[in-house]
DNA sequence: TAGTTTACCGACCGATCGTGCTATCTTGTC
DNA sequence: GACAAGATAGCACGATCGGTCGGTAAACTA
């Protein structure tokens, strides 16, 4: 629904539609590598093979491209890791699926800068309204969540009820960021693994 | 040592010293808004109402002023965190009182960009090896300064020996880290006191 | 076939980037 | 007072930034 609604007989808007999600493909990938603000037009297009100009018909400014790319990031990381960790078992399982798929990710998906919404979180400083709206509203759905799988760990018995499902959230993600960090700085796996453990230390399993 | 070295009484490397100084603690400061990259020579000479050139004639290249910087904020962060954390007791107490005034600083201090580490750690991928190597040998010293407190914390009895004080180490780095991406992205102080309560539920105090 | 819509390009704009070169001050030594 | 050293400024460079403009070729509609 986000980006194509155009009658499908038509040929200019599918290639239209074509050249449109190759650039967000490219844009949300360059972006994990140089920031949401770093990513630059001109090099996007020449990435791309094509001109500074034809890019930007499909997007009237530098802001609605990033955030048509954070939009697309978040498409391609539901389809990677939420929905493949909704085939394990609510609560631990599901989450810690998550987890491992997110740590896999880091090292071998698609983004070479690491995780796209962290290299993409610390901009939001200088970037405008529009751009950090979008941010939060992934990073939100994402500590919901993990809480979610907390609480319903929690219900199942698998994690003891004392515990504060949201800072047990905050403390999973501060794993993985802390995970994606450390791997980009050290170019070590070592602290993937070490990732791997905490979260199921944290979570009792 | 690494600043001034030149003789007390002459007043035209004092003069030289002082700017040097004040570019640096700008440089630092603004880094963290900026990333290291995104830091521009020229807006930082504007800030610091001096010219282009007379700020380049104290760093020969953008680069020596970045890895510079690192070492200033290294300084800072010495000087602000790690010495008076040093007057808590070794271990438990001394971890913990560096975590909760590295969460102070997040919200008070002098870096209005959040953590100037974490904000520079996202960059490396486009900074050079010189600025890559600088930034990594702070967080590993951060580490090795993290995983000794939770050693000597397990000597005394205060944490379980069962537990691996590399991951440990690595767990609360975690959780300082997400305080400053998650206090970033929603300005909400909640997050700091989320960390100061898992930091402590991850010590056993 | 004529006219319209869409995709895309080349050329260009003003601003800013990092970085040099050449003065010109100020402060020191003799 | 002559001279050197160091700090700082003025100016200009080539490159690149985000962004605009007029135009062309292809695809659709009538």
């Amino acid at each position: 629904m986000a980006i194509a609604e155009s009658a499908p007989s038509d040929g200019r808007r599918l290639r239209g539609d074509r050249t449109r999600r190759a650039i967000l493909d490219a844009a949300a990938r360059l972006a994990s590598v140089e920031g949401l603000e770093g990513l630059s037009i001109g090099r996007l297009a020449d990435h791309l093979n094509i001109s500074k100009s034809g890019l930007y018909a499909h997007f009237r400014s530098k802001e609605a491209l990033q955030v048509a790319a954070i939009r697309t990031a978040d498409e391609i990381y539901t389809r990677d890791l939420v929905i493949p960790a909704m085939e394990s078992a609510p609560g631990r399982d599901r989450l810690i699926r998550f987890c491992d798929l997110f740590l896999d990710y880091i090292r071998d998906g698609p983004f070479p800068g690491g995780c796209f919404f962290i290299a993409s979180t610390i901009d939001p400083a200088r970037a405008r309204q529009p751009v950090r709206d979008a941010l939060a509203d992934v990073q939100s759905r994402l500590l919901g969540f993990f809480e979610e799988c907390v609480r319903e760990a929690q219900r199942s018995g698998q994690v003891s009820v004392q515990l504060d499902a949201r800072q047990m959230a905050f403390a999973v993600d501060g794993v993985l960021v802390g995970a994606d960090l450390n791997f980009l700085l050290f170019r070590d796996p070592g602290y993937l693994e070490l990732a791997r453990s905490e979260v199921r230390r944290l979570l009792g399993a």
